[in-house]
DNA sequence: TGCCAGGCTGATA
DNA sequence: TATCAGCCTGGC
């Protein structure tokens, strides 16, 4: 177990801000994360928080993966003082991290997600993981499923998928696997290319368009500049922005600032 | 009962 | 090139 000082991070906030399907509230301020073949419990209290894992895991894997080598403070300065809306959705929003996910794991998730609401997506990831992942152990004896490979999704059935729920989109697991093993798409490459060139590599692959394919960028590439627009998305531009959304003022994170509206709208109480 | 949910594909005009 | 039905399924 050890223990940072953290400005600008919410678990809480991460969770529910739709970008990471493998997270398990396990008590208030208390979260289980699974990622790739990794697990760790999260807890926090203010600035405070806890991480069960070694100082060396840590450096190594969790750090990047919540993107704390970054100071939030950066993208939240530059959002213009007299859009209301967008600086009270900052404001709220200001605990998210945009995750550094595993591509593949995206890929699948992201896939799964269309006319999809977010605790089925959670079933959905679940249940391929119990299927057809692999059983890991922490060392204090904790269980979880590691992300299916390309490799396994692609020898599964679509029977198989649709019996973890996937419904139609099974298929489009199914044939988008069977295209990363048999080497149309190359994961390392999409990895090494710009945001228009993987963007434009991943809209290949079947059953992925637009959406998915920018959601894919900014949730595992980490190109900010990606701004994934879904249903709530659009409804909240049409109110907020009729003239349109101020993306050169935001060149280059308005994948952060996506983030921010997508939070607000989904939770706008909260 | 019908509609909708973090879209996409494929057919049609 | 643009438009539109159809698709799994569970919750409201």
């Amino acid at each position: 177990m050890i223990v940072k000082e953290i400005k600008n991070f919410s678990i809480s906030q991460i969770d529910r801000s739709g970008q990471c399907f493998r997270m398990v509230k396990l008590d208030e301020g208390i979260y289980g994360v699974t990622a790739a073949d990794r697990y760790v419990q999260v807890s926090q209290e203010g600035t405070r928080v806890c991480f069960s894992c070694t100082e060396q895991e840590y450096k190594e894997f969790w750090q990047q993966y919540f993107d704390l080598d970054t100071d939030y403070e950066t993208y939240l300065a530059q959002i213009d003082p007299q859009d209301k809306y967008l600086s009270d959705a900052a404001r709220r929003g200001s605990g998210i991290r945009i995750l550094r996910q595993d591509l593949w794991e995206m890929i699948v998730t992201f896939l799964i997600s269309q006319q999809n609401t977010i605790a089925r997506i959670r079933r959905c990831v679940q249940n391929i993981c119990e299927k057809f992942g692999e059983e890991c152990f922490t060392p204090d004896g904790i269980s979880y499923y590691a992300f299916p490979k390309p490799q396994v999704l692609a020898n599964a059935s679509e029977e198989e998928l649709r019996a973890c729920n996937l419904g139609y989109r099974s298929k489009y697991v199914l044939r988008t696997a069977q295209s990363i093993i048999n080497g149309e798409v190359s994961l390392d490459a999409v990895r090494s290319m710009t945001y228009d060139d993987a963007r434009a590599e991943l809209l290949k692959l079947y059953g992925i368009g637009e959406k998915v394919s920018a959601c894919i960028c900014l949730f595992a590439l980490h190109s900010l500049e990606a701004f994934p627009v879904d249903t709530h998305i659009r409804q909240a531009l049409e109110k907020h922005y009729p003239n349109g959304f101020p993306h050169e003022r935001y060149s280059g994170v308005q994948g952060v600032m996506q983030q921010y509206i997508f939070y607000q709208e989904l939770f706008p109480e909260v």
